[in-house]
RNA sequence: UACAUAGGUUGCCUUAUCGCUUUCUUGAUAAAAAGAAAGAGGAAAGUCCGGACAAUAUAGAGAACCAUACUUCCUAACGGGAAGGGUCUUUAUUUAUAAAGAUACAGAUAGUGCCGCAGAAAAUAACCGCCAUUUUGGUAAGGGUGAAAAAGUGAGGUAAGAGCUCACUAGGUUUGAUAGUGAUAUUAAAUCUGGGUAAACCUUAUGGAUUGCAAGAUCAAAUAUACCAAGGUGUACUUUUGUACAAAGAGUUUCUCGCUCAAUCUUGGAGGGUAGAUUGCUAUUGACUAUAUCAGUGAUGAUAUAGCUAGAUAAAUGAUAAGGGUCCUGAUUAUAAAUCAGGAUACAGAAUCCGGCUUAUAGACUUUAUGUAAAUU
């Protein structure tokens, strides 16, 4: 498998996007908060992802930009590292909380760690 | 030569690995895949003006509302720009000229309103004073204030005074002459002289339909049913009467059947157009980009040659690692340069498209102006 992660990995439909607000499981990091629910199980995709910077908390565009960038490019160098974790498809948003830029290595361990929990939820259940 | 200010130009590079968006080619039912090419600015920002484009409205006229306000030119258009004129400020000296800067720069003699403190009085002026007469008048010559006090100086005049009259001066308006496309300037004559404020209302002149790509166009799930067609009209319990649920009626002379209508259920259609998708959308051709020449004081225009340039939509244009530029600081050799170490590398992210304006901007370049300092002749 390639380390791609084009647009179908992104794509959420809004009505997904509400029902997982509202229903999804909320895991607090220090940078990062994620939501999360099961998904439907018939779609290719394993994983669906959303990254949301809040207009709150950065609020030059071009920075708001960079972060996004980054999570996006940590979650993808790390995918098959995920993939192999996972035994159901997922939904996840992915939300940015601080207020200052991040830096790339610190934002990636602490991904890992959140999906790892999640997976840990998952098979208790 | 150095520095400062203002203006103008520019606004980091290379390699490796892994990726993103669009287009093309190969391939193909389709998807997946492989390769190639292209992929963020001077302000993409603010959303402040003007246009293109789209939908709706519109016989014509007036009023209201909004915008603009020295002249000529540029432009698709503008509240933008260029050149010029007036006024004000600063500097310099030759004291009436030059340079630089600023300028919403129509009207206060159409009308209404307003004018802090001080001061007699801030606008149909009478507190003191002066003069007359007798309890009221006349009078802006003189009077501490103020940013501003009823054009200034002199003479005549008078009861005392006063543009009341005259001379010179200052300013405004109108008309004529000369120069200029014009604003305006110079000059002559006539006429006028009770302040400021129009970024107070207002008056005058000119212009202005409204809404914005979330416009608009096409396709179209789900859900619901104004409509059309076809089919159906009870079920459960109880020996029965009946009971429960249920929308359960009307007409066809009275009843039953049948038929019709209504009501309701099921299936199909139709319509509408929500979610969503495609288009608008981005270059085969334009107020296009680059270069050159010519015209013009200039904004700008004309001609020739070459070129065809991002198109996302939970919003692509990146991340990591290594190295190099440039600038600053420090240390060492040394005072030109070199080496080492540390730091900095701005503002900022297209969203229908153009022309402007405004604001932000590390560093570098420029010699285009101006100023300062030093050196040399």
């Amino acid at each position: 498998m390639k380390l791609s992660f084009s647009k179908q990995d992104q794509n959420l439909s809004k009505s997904n996007i509400n029902k997982l607000y509202k229903t999804g499981v909320r895991l607090h990091g220090s940078q990062l908060t994620i939501i999360w629910r099961e998904g439907d199980s018939q779609t290719k995709n394993p994983i669906k992802v959303l990254i949301s910077v809040p207009k709150k908390n950065i609020k030059k565009a071009v920075d708001r930009n960079y972060t996004k960038r980054v999570i996006r490019e940590s979650f993808r160098a790390n995918k098959l590292k995920i993939y192999s974790l996972l035994l159901k498809p997922l939904e996840i948003i992915i939300i940015y909380n601080k207020s200052t830029l991040p830096e790339f290595n610190k934002l990636k361990t602490e991904l890992l760690h959140l999906l790892n929990l999640i997976t840990l939820n998952e098979t208790n259940t």
